[in-house]
RNA sequence: UGGGGAGUAGUGUAACGGUAGCACGACAGACUCUGGAUCUGUCUGUCUAGGUUCGAAUCCUAGCUCCCCAGCCA
């Protein structure tokens, strides 16, 4: 699936004005820059389409870089998952990967030069006495003590700084700007911290950590980026991302840009919350397919084809915003529509007793994968015989008016097979739970209407109760229940969702999807689409994920009428 | 109450002084051996109040609402 072109959007309209004013005559390049430090989720998906979009379509390149900054909290762990999430999600970075890490001794020296243009300084205060001297929203900052040591003195600090004299926390090196400044990140932000801690890819070579702030634009800088596109949150460090840029003067001159960041109802994108939910548990893990991770949406079964759909649908735009999670379930149905072949599943088995059907007679029913179009997916044979499966909400003894499938002296299609008539209910004696169903078939319906004309209301699927083969199905709903689960003042783990998994233990499957391989798709008619689980199924143990369940009308007019 | 942003149907997003459009959604109908899919139709909108203009979502003024910023996180 080649995708067309993303819509247009007021970034690439800023790229095409710049193209017209003749700049960039290099090319675009862009660049999106994770920090290992979580999984990437469908949030991240949108800034990777937005720049890797504006590459392919600009003829330019998008950047891999990630911003490695704090040891503390990334690892290999979540910089291998990123990678693999990315080429997953189709976008190639070829031979631009690169690591903020990469510029610590560039970023060194050139902080070096700030310190000689009186433009930095260390300061000794703790961060308790950085906090309070900052000032409040309203009250400007008061100058740090440390503000006006020479040159000299903060080049020698620094240089020990880095070579490990000074404890964690005893020393910060800060640009010299402005303490009153309306702007807070502009009152004499930290450029550098003492961390004594491994990076994953410097390991123990530096004591001394560059802030987001200071590596960020730098990096831009260094890799020729022409069009830095973040998030909304940090459109109030662009004067401080600017300052940077101007005092270090390098060649190539970069702009930032920024645009809203993706919100879903029913989930959070909280890499904080996110993590919370994989530590305490609440889910089994960074896949699960309940997570808006991308590697959960991909053990969902979800193709990155519906992702890229659901990011060119969602446009890009400067006001903030919460996408409805029904553009995202309709993506992926429409993506899955027309390429997943369909076949019989029944979940909560009932069975179902056809008292004038041949004993010992099994017929070979030949139904087509793609029932709309039949030769495209060809065809298989699915046994039927004179006990069967339905599904325990396809029979309702005292049906609604608007009911079309099986009740008592009703008919109803078998899906590709017979019209059958309930004849009779039988029941737990002591409970009075239906727990079998006689009926009779119409030997003349195997291919064709009734001959006398008769109507057949519905249609419902089956499987032969001695041929099909049990499958477990694992049927997820929204991870929460609440629209906005991170709003408001309760924690955000009170909003879960209890009934986010379902596993049906008893679920048949006919008989040709036991064979089902990992990653195998179907839609199991009138239920839905879904996937083999590629860590938990194997064939002749089929594990199945719902992906997204069938639009169901039915289930809109039952809800209605009270039910 | 400092500074920086944003307000277009229920949701998301176009329109860049000239008929407010698209998608999701909802509703109605057609069709249907998936209550699916498909097709058709309908529905709801420019935050408010002024102003400029032949004409304003768009320009101006005032107001309202919401978001972001006081990490040695990114």
């Amino acid at each position: 699936m080649t995708d067309a072109p993303s819509p247009n959007n007021f970034i690439r309209q800023i790229i095409d004005a710049d193209l017209a004013a003749g700049k960039h005559a290099a090319g675009i390049v862009t660049r999106f820059p994770p920090e290992p430090n979580g999984y990437l989720h469908i949030g991240h998906a949108k800034s990777i389409c937005l720049n890797f979009g504006i590459a392919r379509d600009y003829g330019g390149h998008c950047n891999l870089r990630f911003d490695d900054t704090n040891p503390e909290k990334e690892s290999v762990e979540y910089l291998d998952s990123i990678k693999e999430d990315v080429r997953w999600l189709g976008f190639d970075w070829g031979t631009h990967l690169y690591h903020a890490a990469d510029y610590f001794e560039q970023l060194y020296e050139w902080a070096c030069k700030l310190i000689r243009d009186g433009k930095a300084f260390v300061c000794d205060l703790t961060p308790d006495e950085i906090r309070e001297t900052r000032g409040t929203l309203t009250k400007p900052g008061t100058d740090s003590p440390y503000r006006h040591r020479s040159v000299e003195e903060n080049l020698d600090l620094f240089r020990r700084m880095r070579a490990g004299e000074f404890p964690d926390g005893a020393k910060v090196l800060r640009a010299k700007i402005d303490m009153a400044a309306a702007n807070l990140s502009l009152r004499d932000p930290v450029m550098y911290r003492l961390r004594r801690a491994t990076h994953h890819r410097t390991g123990d070579q530096w004591c001394l950590y560059p802030m987001y702030d200071w590596a960020h634009g730098q990096s831009d800088a260094l890799e020729g980026i022409t069009h830095s596109i973040c998030t909304l949150e940090f459109e109030i460090h662009r004067p401080l991302y600017d300052w940077y840029l101007e005092q270090v003067a390098p060649p190539h001159r970069p702009r930032q840009f920024e645009f809203a960041r993706l919100n879903m109802t029913y989930t959070i994108m909280s890499k904080r919350m996110l993590l919370e939910l994989v530590q305490d548990r609440h889910v089994s893990g960074w896949d699960d397919p309940r997570m808006p991770t991308l590697a959960g949406l991909r053990r969902r079964g979800i193709r990155p084809e519906a992702i890229r759909l659901f990011c060119d649908r969602i446009g890009v735009a400067r006001a903030d915003s919460t996408v409805d999670m029904e553009l995202l379930e309709n993506s992926v149905r429409e993506d899955l529509n027309t390429i997943v072949p369909r076949v019989l599943c029944v979940h909560r088995p009932l069975r179902v007793v056809l008292e004038n059907y041949p004993t010992d007679l099994v017929e070979e029913i030949e139904l087509p994968y793609f029932p709309d179009d039949p030769p495209k997916m060809g065809t298989r044979k699915v046994p039927f015989s004179g006990a069967l499966f339905i599904e325990q909400d396809d029979f309702l003894e005292n049906p609604p008016k608007k009911f079309f499938r099986l009740s008592p002296g009703k008919e109803v299609r078998l899906r590709g097979c017979y019209v059958i008539k309930c004849t009779g209910v039988v029941k737990d004696e002591r409970t009075g739970e239906v727990v079998e169903l006689r009926a009779t078939y119409d030997p003349e319906t195997r291919t064709d209407a009734p001959k006398d004309g008769r109507k057949i209301g519905g249609t419902i699927h089956w499987v032969s109760a001695a041929h099909s083969v049990p499958v477990q199905v694992r049927l997820y709903d929204r991870l929460f229940s609440v629209p906005n689960p991170a709003a408001g003042e309760a924690d955000f783990k009170t909003h879960l969702n209890p009934s986010s998994l379902e596993v049906l233990p008893d679920a048949r499957a006919e008989r040709s999807v036991g064979e089902a391989k990992p990653g195998d798709r179907f839609q199991f008619e009138r239920r839905g689409f879904y996937v083999a689980d590629m860590k938990d199924s194997r064939p002749g143990a089929p594990v199945f994920n719902r992906i997204v369940s069938l639009r169901d009308s039915w289930a809109k007019v039952a809800k209605a009428g009270g039910a």
